[in-house]
DNA sequence: CGTATGACGAGCC
DNA sequence: AGGCTCGCCATAC
């Protein structure tokens, strides 16, 4: 539930927080926005994004450090290293996490 | 108003 | 480690 105005907005203005160069999780940004077990949630905002520059989606990740992506998850991993956001092994480092 | 849908996540083999 | 199951929850229809 939201207090005022509906989830999406939020999410995407929590998303528009998160610096370049780091990544958070689907959770997070689900519990930051009020949600508590609201990851799906999030994932289903960010699929239906207006426009592709509405928010920077592709800093969102699975808390296992994997790209959620099924079809384009190269074109975000290649916009997470144009960052300086490296990989192990198809996983972010999570030392790139943010908060 | 009930059912279906996901870019999830934690737990359990 | 990697795969499966089940719970979660705002929307879409």
């Amino acid at each position: 539930m939201s207090p005022l105005g509906s989830v999406f907005p939020r999410i995407y203005a929590l998303v528009r927080r998160v610096p370049r160069g780091r990544v958070t999780t689907y959770g997070d940004v689900a519990r930051l926005a009020g949600l508590r077990n609201g990851a799906r949630t999030v994932g289903w905002a960010l699929h239906s994004l207006p426009t592709a520059e509405a928010a920077p989606w592709w800093r969102v990740i699975r808390s296992d450090g994997t790209i959620a992506l099924r079809r384009a998850a190269a074109q975000q991993r290649r916009r997470l290293a144009r960052e300086g956001v490296r990989f192990t092994n198809g996983k972010v480092d999570l030392r790139y996490g943010w908060p």
